[in-house]
DNA sequence: GGGAGATACTTAACATGTTAAGTGAATGCG
DNA sequence: CGCATTCACTTAACATGTTAAGTATCTCCC
């Protein structure tokens, strides 16, 4: 069997892990988790958005999703409000004071992203991407699994 | 603020699930986990190991680790008997069941990667486990914060 | 040879990943 | 209309990620 050492899925979870090693510590000096980070970003570019599409842009799973907002709520760094026209849906938006905290830890996060840019060159990064996408693409009509076969 | 959809750690996590959705059906047929797969499969390769090797080795954390190993030696998948030399240490190796239970996983999971193999290119996929290699490299030095400040 | 410090784990505590089940609201269709 | 189905989310349950603290053992140096 192949070693497993040099896998995609390892390859990508190693390379993955040395990229967060270097923006957990700052997200962690002001009280944010990674995903938690995700969501003010995502938030932050628009006005206000449903659950579910966040969940989609932000690439976490609903129950994931509904757990960090009912705590990101509770520090007051994002407000909810049910939708009008379809009372399932709530409307989730980025409060005054998540926009402050974003703005506080932006510029290190940012110093962080441009010296990872630096230190593996600008244009390999791009082309790195690229790749990613188009595994992702490649893999994307493969789906995953529910149409494997008729079970259950 | 960059589209952080666009961020080199969420390309990456994209990147990762696209590919680990392909893998955990099969997986989880067997009942394992992607991580509890890790360390089958790298106990497969050796006779015995520490743990502090293993979690090197399968990528996973200390604490992980330890959970999992408890879960599996219960489950008869692999053995554990503590060194001659250094009480502390124990030696983890795969069971004869474990073994047995590699090789009905085994065949699936070859296919799978062969197949996405074949969808994004071999040549390619060699390519980016290069970039991959080389990305790691690149924030190998730069550490994890710890000398980020002299703090704590 | 004995105690301070280092080592190899394990436990604990909290946050998230993952799947399944639950809840309340909307929709469609007979 | 009425009710089965679908939909948007939430809760639950279990496994892992992550950091800190705990435990037992070992090392080294006085």
């Amino acid at each position: 069997m192949r070693d497993f050492s040099r896998s995609l899925p390892m390859s990508l979870l190693r390379a993955r892990e040395a990229v967060m090693r270097q923006f957990r510590p700052s997200l962690r000096e002001h009280g944010l988790t990674e995903q938690q980070w995700r969501i003010l970003r995502a938030l932050a570019a628009i006005d206000a958005v449903e659950v579910t599409e966040l969940a989609r842009t932000a690439f976490l799973l609903g129950p994931s999703l509904s757990r960090i907002l009912r705590d990101l709520e509770a520090r007051n760094l994002i407000e909810r409000k049910t939708a009008k026209a379809d009372q399932r849906r709530s409307m989730v938006s980025i409060s005054k004071e998540g926009v402050k905290l974003m703005a506080s830890v932006a510029p290190n996060s940012e110093a962080i992203y441009a010296e990872i840019t630096r230190r593996f060159g600008a244009r390999k990064l791009a082309e790195l991407q690229d790749m990613l996408g188009a595994l992702e693409q490649s893999l994307a009509e493969l789906g995953g699994a529910e149409e494997a076969s008729a079970e259950e």
